[in-house]
DNA sequence: GTGGTCTAGACCACA
DNA sequence: GTGGTCTAGACCACA
Protein backbone atom coordinates (compact mmCIF):
# COMPACT_ATOMS: atom_id res chain seq x y z
CA UNK A 1 0.00 0.00 0.00
CA UNK A 2 2.65 2.11 1.01
CA UNK A 3 6.75 2.34 0.07
CA UNK A 4 9.30 4.71 1.60
CA UNK A 5 12.78 5.76 -0.30
CA UNK A 6 15.54 5.22 2.48
CA UNK A 7 17.83 7.31 0.05
CA UNK A 8 15.28 10.19 -0.03
CA UNK A 9 16.60 13.80 1.84
CA UNK A 10 12.67 13.83 2.96
CA UNK A 11 12.40 12.21 6.66
CA UNK A 12 10.51 8.70 6.58
CA UNK A 13 7.57 10.13 8.77
CA UNK A 14 6.88 12.74 6.31
CA UNK A 15 7.21 10.57 3.41
CA UNK A 16 4.86 8.18 4.96
CA UNK A 17 2.43 10.88 5.98
CA UNK A 18 2.55 12.33 2.54
CA UNK A 19 1.46 9.19 0.95
CA UNK A 20 -1.11 8.68 3.28
CA UNK A 21 -2.17 12.20 2.59
CA UNK A 22 -2.76 11.70 -0.91
CA UNK A 23 -4.46 8.36 -0.50
CA UNK A 24 -6.56 10.11 1.35
CA UNK A 25 -7.23 13.15 -0.27
CA UNK A 26 -7.48 10.90 -3.60
CA UNK A 27 -10.14 9.62 -1.95
CA UNK A 28 -8.32 5.63 -2.09
CA UNK A 29 -8.91 5.43 1.81
CA UNK A 30 -12.15 6.85 3.09
CA UNK A 31 -13.45 8.67 6.03
CA UNK A 32 -13.70 6.20 8.97
CA UNK A 33 -11.42 3.73 7.40
CA UNK A 34 -9.36 2.17 9.44
CA UNK A 35 -5.67 3.27 9.28
CA UNK A 36 -3.26 -0.02 9.36
CA UNK A 37 -2.11 -0.03 12.93
CA UNK A 38 1.26 1.58 14.11
CA UNK A 39 2.78 -1.59 15.02
CA UNK A 40 1.49 -3.89 12.33
CA UNK A 41 2.67 -0.85 9.30
CA UNK A 42 6.08 -0.77 11.29
CA UNK A 43 6.55 -4.59 10.80
CA UNK A 44 5.39 -4.06 6.95
CA UNK A 45 7.90 -1.31 6.26
CA UNK A 46 10.49 -2.86 8.51
CA UNK A 47 10.70 0.69 10.10
CA UNK A 48 10.76 1.88 14.16
CA UNK A 49 6.99 2.17 15.52
CA UNK A 50 8.17 5.51 16.69
CA UNK A 51 8.81 6.16 13.36
CA UNK A 52 4.95 5.65 11.92
CA UNK A 53 3.40 6.74 15.40
CA UNK A 54 5.63 10.48 14.13
CA UNK A 55 3.78 10.11 10.91
CA UNK A 56 0.15 9.78 12.57
CA UNK A 57 0.37 12.02 14.82
CA UNK A 58 1.73 14.98 11.95
CA UNK A 59 -1.20 13.63 10.04
CA UNK A 60 -3.83 13.80 12.74
CA UNK A 61 -2.62 17.45 13.90
CA UNK A 62 -3.29 18.39 10.17
CA UNK A 63 -6.75 16.57 10.33
CA UNK A 64 -5.98 13.99 7.98
CA UNK A 65 -6.76 10.96 10.58
CA UNK A 66 -8.34 10.78 14.22
CA UNK A 67 -7.03 8.50 16.67
CA UNK A 68 -9.21 6.51 19.44
CA UNK A 69 -6.90 4.84 22.26
CA UNK A 70 -7.15 0.90 22.01
CA UNK A 71 -9.14 0.93 18.85
CA UNK A 72 -6.49 2.26 16.04
CA UNK A 73 -6.47 5.77 13.83
CA UNK A 74 -9.16 6.26 11.50
CA UNK A 75 -9.32 8.62 8.44
CA UNK A 76 -11.17 11.60 8.97
CA UNK A 77 -13.77 13.81 7.14
CA UNK A 78 -12.04 15.44 4.43
CA UNK A 79 -14.33 18.59 3.35
CA UNK A 80 -12.24 21.50 4.96
CA UNK A 81 -8.88 19.76 4.75
CA UNK A 82 -9.66 19.58 0.70
CA UNK A 83 -9.81 23.47 0.49
CA UNK A 84 -7.43 24.22 3.03
CA UNK A 85 -4.84 21.85 0.40
CA UNK A 86 -6.20 23.92 -2.98
CA UNK A 87 -5.67 26.89 -1.01
CA UNK A 88 -1.91 26.11 -0.67
CA UNK A 89 -1.70 24.45 -4.40
CA UNK A 90 -3.08 28.61 -4.97
CA UNK A 91 -0.32 29.77 -3.12
CA UNK A 92 2.60 27.39 -4.09
CA UNK A 93 1.45 27.82 -7.42
CA UNK A 94 1.80 31.81 -7.61
CA UNK A 95 4.93 31.88 -6.18
CA UNK A 96 6.05 29.75 -8.37
CA UNK A 97 4.48 31.67 -11.48
CA UNK A 98 6.68 35.08 -10.16
CA UNK A 99 9.72 33.08 -9.78
CA UNK A 100 9.23 32.07 -13.67
CA UNK A 101 8.65 35.17 -14.65
CA UNK A 102 11.86 36.53 -12.75
CA UNK A 103 13.37 33.90 -14.66
CA UNK A 104 12.27 34.95 -18.00
CA UNK A 105 9.32 32.05 -18.72
CA UNK A 106 6.66 33.62 -20.85
CA UNK A 107 2.43 33.54 -20.18
CA UNK A 108 2.34 31.47 -23.12
CA UNK A 109 5.04 29.04 -22.32
CA UNK A 110 3.43 28.44 -18.69
CA UNK A 111 -0.05 27.92 -20.37
CA UNK A 112 1.28 25.47 -22.84
CA UNK A 113 2.89 23.77 -20.31
CA UNK A 114 -0.22 23.23 -18.35
CA UNK A 115 -1.98 21.92 -21.45
CA UNK A 116 0.47 19.38 -22.10
CA UNK A 117 0.81 17.99 -18.63
CA UNK A 118 -2.92 18.18 -17.90
CA UNK A 119 -4.14 16.72 -20.89
CA UNK A 120 -2.62 13.52 -20.01
CA UNK A 121 -4.97 10.89 -19.53
CA UNK A 122 -3.11 8.62 -16.85
CA UNK A 123 -5.25 9.02 -13.48
CA UNK A 124 -3.04 6.83 -11.51
CA UNK A 125 -1.19 8.13 -8.15
CA UNK A 126 2.06 9.47 -8.46
CA UNK A 127 4.14 7.47 -6.43
CA UNK A 128 6.88 9.35 -6.00
CA UNK B 1 21.82 43.97 -0.75
CA UNK B 2 20.67 40.91 0.48
CA UNK B 3 18.64 40.07 3.63
CA UNK B 4 17.84 36.67 5.42
CA UNK B 5 14.88 35.71 7.78
CA UNK B 6 15.77 34.02 10.71
CA UNK B 7 12.03 32.55 11.30
CA UNK B 8 12.38 30.48 8.03
CA UNK B 9 12.43 26.98 8.09
CA UNK B 10 15.07 27.04 4.59
CA UNK B 11 19.02 27.06 6.17
CA UNK B 12 19.90 30.35 5.97
CA UNK B 13 22.83 29.00 3.76
CA UNK B 14 20.22 28.25 1.56
CA UNK B 15 18.59 31.51 1.96
CA UNK B 16 21.61 33.10 0.71
CA UNK B 17 22.53 31.59 -2.17
CA UNK B 18 19.23 31.24 -2.87
CA UNK B 19 19.15 35.62 -3.08
CA UNK B 20 22.11 35.82 -4.92
CA UNK B 21 21.33 33.21 -7.84
CA UNK B 22 18.52 35.61 -8.21
CA UNK B 23 20.17 38.62 -8.75
CA UNK B 24 22.84 36.58 -10.85
CA UNK B 25 20.02 35.31 -13.40
CA UNK B 26 18.10 38.73 -13.18
CA UNK B 27 21.40 40.29 -14.27
CA UNK B 28 21.49 42.57 -11.43
CA UNK B 29 25.14 41.83 -10.82
CA UNK B 30 27.01 40.47 -13.98
CA UNK B 31 29.36 38.31 -15.10
CA UNK B 32 32.90 39.31 -13.25
CA UNK B 33 31.34 41.31 -10.62
CA UNK B 34 33.03 41.05 -7.95
CA UNK B 35 31.38 39.09 -4.91
CA UNK B 36 30.86 40.37 -1.08
CA UNK B 37 33.57 39.06 0.93
CA UNK B 38 32.79 36.35 2.71
CA UNK B 39 33.81 38.24 5.69
CA UNK B 40 32.25 41.33 4.84
CA UNK B 41 28.84 39.83 4.62
CA UNK B 42 29.18 37.86 7.08
CA UNK B 43 29.49 40.91 9.33
CA UNK B 44 26.70 42.73 7.70
CA UNK B 45 24.12 40.25 7.81
CA UNK B 46 26.03 39.10 11.64
CA UNK B 47 25.76 36.20 10.33
CA UNK B 48 28.42 33.23 10.84
CA UNK B 49 31.44 33.40 8.14
CA UNK B 50 31.14 29.61 7.84
CA UNK B 51 27.56 30.07 6.77
CA UNK B 52 28.47 32.49 4.09
CA UNK B 53 31.20 30.31 3.19
CA UNK B 54 28.83 26.99 2.64
CA UNK B 55 27.00 29.44 0.82
CA UNK B 56 29.50 30.57 -1.64
CA UNK B 57 30.58 27.36 -2.06
CA UNK B 58 27.11 26.03 -3.26
CA UNK B 59 26.79 28.81 -5.37
CA UNK B 60 30.24 27.76 -6.90
CA UNK B 61 29.20 24.18 -7.28
CA UNK B 62 26.15 25.32 -9.67
CA UNK B 63 28.36 27.55 -11.73
CA UNK B 64 27.17 30.54 -10.86
CA UNK B 65 30.48 32.15 -9.14
CA UNK B 66 34.28 31.31 -9.29
CA UNK B 67 36.63 31.76 -6.76
CA UNK B 68 39.99 33.15 -7.21
CA UNK B 69 42.18 32.50 -4.23
CA UNK B 70 43.65 35.43 -2.18
CA UNK B 71 41.22 37.44 -4.71
CA UNK B 72 38.05 36.69 -3.89
CA UNK B 73 34.33 35.14 -5.43
CA UNK B 74 33.26 36.24 -9.03
CA UNK B 75 29.87 36.21 -10.49
CA UNK B 76 30.48 33.39 -13.91
CA UNK B 77 29.24 33.75 -17.12
CA UNK B 78 25.42 32.70 -17.58
CA UNK B 79 25.42 31.43 -20.69
CA UNK B 80 23.35 28.38 -20.33
CA UNK B 81 22.71 28.32 -16.27
CA UNK B 82 19.44 30.21 -17.75
CA UNK B 83 18.48 27.13 -19.47
CA UNK B 84 19.09 25.29 -16.59
CA UNK B 85 17.08 27.21 -14.56
CA UNK B 86 14.60 26.78 -17.13
CA UNK B 87 14.66 23.35 -16.97
CA UNK B 88 14.48 23.31 -13.16
CA UNK B 89 11.67 25.64 -13.41
CA UNK B 90 9.32 23.44 -15.84
CA UNK B 91 10.18 20.07 -13.51
CA UNK B 92 9.04 21.97 -10.59
CA UNK B 93 5.80 23.24 -12.66
CA UNK B 94 5.30 19.86 -13.95
CA UNK B 95 5.64 17.85 -10.18
CA UNK B 96 2.83 21.16 -8.23
CA UNK B 97 0.71 20.35 -11.74
CA UNK B 98 0.59 16.80 -11.27
CA UNK B 99 -0.04 17.34 -7.40
CA UNK B 100 -2.95 19.83 -8.05
CA UNK B 101 -4.69 16.77 -10.38
CA UNK B 102 -4.03 14.90 -7.81
CA UNK B 103 -6.64 17.16 -5.11
CA UNK B 104 -8.38 17.80 -7.93
CA UNK B 105 -7.19 21.22 -9.46
CA UNK B 106 -9.03 21.62 -12.89
CA UNK B 107 -6.89 22.50 -16.28
CA UNK B 108 -9.31 25.25 -16.51
CA UNK B 109 -8.84 26.57 -13.28
CA UNK B 110 -4.96 26.67 -13.68
CA UNK B 111 -4.83 28.34 -16.74
CA UNK B 112 -6.88 31.08 -15.39
CA UNK B 113 -4.47 31.16 -12.78
CA UNK B 114 -1.77 31.32 -14.33
CA UNK B 115 -3.33 34.39 -17.01
CA UNK B 116 -4.38 36.46 -13.21
CA UNK B 117 -0.92 36.64 -12.10
CA UNK B 118 1.21 36.92 -15.35
CA UNK B 119 -0.97 39.95 -16.15
CA UNK B 120 0.39 42.07 -14.00
CA UNK B 121 2.30 44.63 -15.11
CA UNK B 122 4.78 44.77 -11.74
CA UNK B 123 8.19 43.24 -12.50
CA UNK B 124 9.46 44.08 -9.14
CA UNK B 125 11.90 41.17 -7.37
CA UNK B 126 9.95 39.58 -4.99
CA UNK B 127 11.34 39.08 -1.58
CA UNK B 128 9.68 36.64 0.06
CA UNK C 1 -30.36 7.23 26.51
CA UNK C 2 -26.60 7.55 26.21
CA UNK C 3 -24.74 8.37 23.00
CA UNK C 4 -20.63 8.29 22.82
CA UNK C 5 -18.69 10.35 20.46
CA UNK C 6 -15.85 8.19 18.98
CA UNK C 7 -13.85 10.91 17.54
CA UNK C 8 -13.45 12.78 21.25
CA UNK C 9 -10.17 12.25 23.22
CA UNK C 10 -11.69 11.12 26.03
CA UNK C 11 -11.87 7.82 26.72
CA UNK C 12 -15.63 5.92 26.21
CA UNK C 13 -15.38 4.44 29.37
CA UNK C 14 -15.18 8.12 31.03
CA UNK C 15 -17.62 9.77 28.51
CA UNK C 16 -20.27 6.93 29.14
CA UNK C 17 -19.23 7.72 33.37
CA UNK C 18 -19.90 11.62 32.47
CA UNK C 19 -22.99 11.11 30.84
CA UNK C 20 -24.32 8.85 33.68
CA UNK C 21 -23.45 11.25 36.41
CA UNK C 22 -25.15 14.12 34.99
CA UNK C 23 -28.13 12.06 34.61
CA UNK C 24 -28.05 10.79 38.04
CA UNK C 25 -27.36 14.65 39.27
CA UNK C 26 -30.44 16.22 37.41
CA UNK C 27 -32.22 13.36 38.80
CA UNK C 28 -33.23 11.67 35.46
CA UNK C 29 -33.02 8.45 36.62
CA UNK C 30 -33.27 8.35 40.47
CA UNK C 31 -32.36 6.40 43.59
CA UNK C 32 -32.55 2.61 43.83
CA UNK C 33 -33.20 3.06 39.54
CA UNK C 34 -31.95 -0.08 37.66
CA UNK C 35 -28.60 0.93 35.37
CA UNK C 36 -28.88 -0.79 31.83
CA UNK C 37 -27.04 -4.12 32.54
CA UNK C 38 -23.58 -4.25 31.23
CA UNK C 39 -24.39 -6.60 28.24
CA UNK C 40 -27.48 -4.99 26.99
CA UNK C 41 -25.49 -1.15 27.46
CA UNK C 42 -22.41 -2.70 25.28
CA UNK C 43 -24.69 -4.22 22.71
CA UNK C 44 -27.10 -0.75 22.41
CA UNK C 45 -23.78 0.85 22.08
CA UNK C 46 -21.69 -1.51 20.32
CA UNK C 47 -18.63 -0.76 22.62
CA UNK C 48 -16.78 -3.50 24.46
CA UNK C 49 -18.29 -4.99 27.63
CA UNK C 50 -14.63 -4.59 29.01
CA UNK C 51 -15.60 -0.59 28.62
CA UNK C 52 -18.93 -0.83 30.15
CA UNK C 53 -17.63 -2.51 32.91
CA UNK C 54 -15.28 0.21 33.98
CA UNK C 55 -17.52 2.93 32.91
CA UNK C 56 -19.45 1.16 35.80
CA UNK C 57 -16.54 0.39 37.99
CA UNK C 58 -15.73 3.73 38.06
CA UNK C 59 -19.38 5.53 38.87
CA UNK C 60 -19.21 2.91 42.10
CA UNK C 61 -16.26 4.66 43.44
CA UNK C 62 -17.44 7.85 43.04
CA UNK C 63 -20.74 6.41 45.17
CA UNK C 64 -23.00 7.06 42.41
CA UNK C 65 -24.04 3.53 42.11
CA UNK C 66 -23.72 0.25 44.09
CA UNK C 67 -23.88 -3.13 42.10
CA UNK C 68 -25.58 -6.29 43.32
CA UNK C 69 -24.22 -9.64 42.47
CA UNK C 70 -26.60 -11.51 40.30
CA UNK C 71 -29.06 -8.41 39.96
CA UNK C 72 -27.28 -5.74 38.29
CA UNK C 73 -26.28 -1.90 39.20
CA UNK C 74 -28.54 0.47 40.87
CA UNK C 75 -28.60 4.21 40.93
CA UNK C 76 -27.02 4.80 44.54
CA UNK C 77 -28.77 7.95 47.18
CA UNK C 78 -27.12 11.10 46.37
CA UNK C 79 -27.33 12.86 49.38
CA UNK C 80 -24.26 14.43 49.54
CA UNK C 81 -23.15 13.24 46.20
CA UNK C 82 -24.34 16.76 44.71
CA UNK C 83 -22.35 18.81 47.71
CA UNK C 84 -19.32 16.91 46.23
CA UNK C 85 -20.01 17.86 42.79
CA UNK C 86 -20.46 21.62 43.59
CA UNK C 87 -17.69 21.37 45.54
CA UNK C 88 -15.60 20.36 42.58
CA UNK C 89 -17.09 22.63 40.22
CA UNK C 90 -16.26 25.53 42.71
CA UNK C 91 -12.45 24.22 42.40
CA UNK C 92 -12.23 23.69 38.56
CA UNK C 93 -14.19 27.42 38.47
CA UNK C 94 -11.25 28.81 40.47
CA UNK C 95 -8.62 27.29 38.66
CA UNK C 96 -10.27 28.26 35.02
CA UNK C 97 -10.19 31.81 36.29
CA UNK C 98 -6.82 32.06 37.50
CA UNK C 99 -5.70 30.65 34.78
CA UNK C 100 -7.81 33.71 32.63
CA UNK C 101 -6.43 35.95 35.16
CA UNK C 102 -3.29 34.69 33.93
CA UNK C 103 -3.64 35.40 30.35
CA UNK C 104 -5.15 38.71 30.83
CA UNK C 105 -8.75 38.47 31.36
CA UNK C 106 -10.19 41.12 33.50
CA UNK C 107 -12.86 40.39 36.15
CA UNK C 108 -15.71 42.67 34.56
CA UNK C 109 -15.03 40.21 31.50
CA UNK C 110 -15.85 37.33 33.73
CA UNK C 111 -18.98 38.63 35.29
CA UNK C 112 -20.20 39.58 31.84
CA UNK C 113 -19.62 36.46 30.47
CA UNK C 114 -21.60 34.74 33.51
CA UNK C 115 -24.12 37.07 32.79
CA UNK C 116 -24.64 36.70 29.13
CA UNK C 117 -24.68 32.75 29.84
CA UNK C 118 -26.61 32.03 32.81
CA UNK C 119 -29.38 34.34 31.52
CA UNK C 120 -30.47 32.55 29.25
CA UNK C 121 -33.81 30.35 29.57
CA UNK C 122 -33.02 27.49 27.95
CA UNK C 123 -32.43 24.25 30.52
CA UNK C 124 -31.80 21.61 27.81
CA UNK C 125 -29.49 18.89 29.05
CA UNK C 126 -26.05 19.96 27.14
CA UNK C 127 -24.72 16.46 24.98
CA UNK C 128 -21.36 18.41 24.28
CA UNK D 1 12.88 28.31 35.80
CA UNK D 2 10.60 25.14 35.39
CA UNK D 3 9.94 22.10 37.81
CA UNK D 4 7.92 18.97 36.46
CA UNK D 5 6.20 16.97 38.18
CA UNK D 6 7.02 12.66 37.99
CA UNK D 7 3.90 11.71 39.70
CA UNK D 8 1.30 13.72 37.67
CA UNK D 9 -0.91 11.88 35.13
CA UNK D 10 -0.08 14.85 32.47
CA UNK D 11 2.83 13.46 30.51
CA UNK D 12 6.35 15.24 31.23
CA UNK D 13 6.56 17.31 27.62
CA UNK D 14 2.80 18.33 27.95
CA UNK D 15 3.90 19.99 31.57
CA UNK D 16 7.15 21.32 30.08
CA UNK D 17 4.85 23.24 27.35
CA UNK D 18 2.20 24.10 29.30
CA UNK D 19 4.81 25.80 31.52
CA UNK D 20 6.78 27.54 28.93
CA UNK D 21 3.26 28.71 27.31
CA UNK D 22 2.20 30.61 30.65
CA UNK D 23 5.96 32.35 30.64
CA UNK D 24 5.01 33.30 27.15
CA UNK D 25 1.73 34.82 27.76
CA UNK D 26 2.68 36.89 30.74
CA UNK D 27 5.30 38.18 29.03
CA UNK D 28 8.21 36.72 31.38
CA UNK D 29 10.31 35.66 28.64
CA UNK D 30 9.60 37.61 25.31
CA UNK D 31 9.57 37.53 21.66
CA UNK D 32 13.29 36.22 20.16
CA UNK D 33 14.17 35.71 23.56
CA UNK D 34 16.17 32.51 23.51
CA UNK D 35 14.30 29.80 24.86
CA UNK D 36 17.46 26.94 27.05
CA UNK D 37 18.62 24.37 24.51
CA UNK D 38 17.09 21.01 24.39
CA UNK D 39 20.11 19.45 25.67
CA UNK D 40 20.42 21.80 28.70
CA UNK D 41 17.43 21.69 29.68
CA UNK D 42 17.19 17.77 29.51
CA UNK D 43 19.84 18.10 31.63
CA UNK D 44 18.98 20.53 34.40
CA UNK D 45 15.66 19.00 34.64
CA UNK D 46 17.02 15.21 34.41
CA UNK D 47 14.56 14.19 31.39
CA UNK D 48 15.74 12.65 28.00
CA UNK D 49 16.44 15.52 25.49
CA UNK D 50 13.67 13.40 23.11
CA UNK D 51 10.92 14.74 25.80
CA UNK D 52 12.03 18.21 25.83
CA UNK D 53 12.37 18.15 21.89
CA UNK D 54 8.63 16.93 21.89
CA UNK D 55 7.32 19.35 24.43
CA UNK D 56 9.63 22.38 21.69
CA UNK D 57 7.69 20.46 18.78
CA UNK D 58 4.54 21.30 20.21
CA UNK D 59 5.56 24.45 21.72
CA UNK D 60 6.72 25.73 17.99
CA UNK D 61 3.32 23.86 16.37
CA UNK D 62 0.94 26.15 18.70
CA UNK D 63 2.84 29.24 17.46
CA UNK D 64 5.19 30.15 20.55
CA UNK D 65 8.08 29.45 19.52
CA UNK D 66 10.14 29.45 16.43
CA UNK D 67 13.32 27.00 16.10
CA UNK D 68 16.38 27.74 13.87
CA UNK D 69 18.54 24.57 13.39
CA UNK D 70 22.18 25.28 14.78
CA UNK D 71 21.00 28.15 16.92
CA UNK D 72 18.41 27.10 19.08
CA UNK D 73 14.46 28.01 19.94
CA UNK D 74 13.21 31.37 20.10
CA UNK D 75 10.09 32.84 21.38
CA UNK D 76 7.79 33.78 18.91
CA UNK D 77 5.69 36.85 18.74
CA UNK D 78 2.33 36.30 20.34
CA UNK D 79 -0.32 38.66 19.07
CA UNK D 80 -2.13 36.10 17.45
CA UNK D 81 -1.47 33.34 20.02
CA UNK D 82 -2.84 35.49 22.90
CA UNK D 83 -6.34 36.29 21.04
CA UNK D 84 -6.35 32.65 20.44
CA UNK D 85 -5.95 31.44 24.22
CA UNK D 86 -9.01 34.47 24.60
CA UNK D 87 -10.94 32.54 22.57
CA UNK D 88 -10.07 28.93 24.02
CA UNK D 89 -10.53 30.38 27.62
CA UNK D 90 -13.57 32.10 26.74
CA UNK D 91 -15.32 28.54 25.77
CA UNK D 92 -14.21 26.65 28.51
CA UNK D 93 -15.42 29.54 30.62
CA UNK D 94 -18.85 29.30 28.80
CA UNK D 95 -18.86 25.15 28.64
CA UNK D 96 -17.83 25.05 32.95
CA UNK D 97 -21.04 27.74 33.39
CA UNK D 98 -23.61 25.42 31.35
CA UNK D 99 -22.27 22.26 33.71
CA UNK D 100 -22.25 24.67 36.59
CA UNK D 101 -25.97 25.19 36.03
CA UNK D 102 -27.04 22.01 35.35
CA UNK D 103 -26.06 20.88 38.56
CA UNK D 104 -27.62 23.41 40.55
CA UNK D 105 -25.44 26.66 40.61
CA UNK D 106 -27.35 29.77 40.48
CA UNK D 107 -25.59 32.87 38.35
CA UNK D 108 -25.31 34.92 41.69
CA UNK D 109 -23.04 32.21 42.99
CA UNK D 110 -21.00 32.32 40.14
CA UNK D 111 -20.60 36.06 40.35
CA UNK D 112 -19.41 36.20 43.81
CA UNK D 113 -16.68 33.17 43.14
CA UNK D 114 -15.66 35.66 40.34
CA UNK D 115 -15.19 38.46 42.34
CA UNK D 116 -13.88 36.89 45.36
CA UNK D 117 -11.16 34.92 43.24
CA UNK D 118 -10.02 37.93 41.34
CA UNK D 119 -10.05 40.52 43.74
CA UNK D 120 -6.73 39.02 45.39
CA UNK D 121 -3.90 40.76 44.43
CA UNK D 122 -1.26 38.57 44.26
CA UNK D 123 0.23 38.00 40.44
CA UNK D 124 2.42 35.48 41.12
CA UNK D 125 2.59 32.96 38.55
CA UNK D 126 1.14 30.05 39.16
CA UNK D 127 3.47 26.94 39.44
CA UNK D 128 0.68 24.00 39.55
C1' DG E 1 -4.32 -5.75 20.39
C1' DT E 2 -3.80 -0.65 19.94
C1' DG E 3 -2.11 4.00 20.65
C1' DG E 4 0.84 7.16 23.72
C1' DT E 5 4.82 8.30 26.46
C1' DC E 6 9.43 7.92 27.74
C1' DT E 7 14.43 6.61 28.05
C1' DA E 8 18.98 5.65 26.04
C1' DG E 9 21.79 6.39 22.60
C1' DA E 10 23.24 7.30 17.74
C1' DC E 11 23.89 10.10 13.62
C1' DC E 12 23.07 14.05 10.53
C1' DA E 13 22.56 18.99 8.98
C1' DC E 14 23.49 23.52 10.23
C1' DA E 15 25.98 27.61 12.42
C1' DG F 1 27.07 23.65 20.07
C1' DT F 2 22.20 23.15 18.48
C1' DG F 3 18.03 21.12 16.60
C1' DG F 4 15.98 17.02 13.95
C1' DT F 5 15.46 12.20 12.87
C1' DC F 6 15.65 7.52 13.87
C1' DT F 7 16.18 2.93 16.21
C1' DA F 8 15.54 -0.27 20.07
C1' DG F 9 13.05 -1.32 23.68
C1' DA F 10 10.03 -0.58 27.80
C1' DC F 11 5.73 0.46 30.16
C1' DC F 12 1.04 2.36 30.62
C1' DA F 13 -3.96 3.28 29.54
C1' DC F 14 -7.68 1.73 26.96
C1' DA F 15 -10.85 -1.63 24.43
Amino acid sequence: MITVDYMSKTPLYEQIADKFQLLILKGVIKPDDKMPSVRSLAVSLSINPNTIQKAYTTLEQSGYIYSVKGRGNFVAKTKDVKEQEKDKFTNDFKQLLIYGRDIGITKEECISLVDEILTKEDLQIDQT
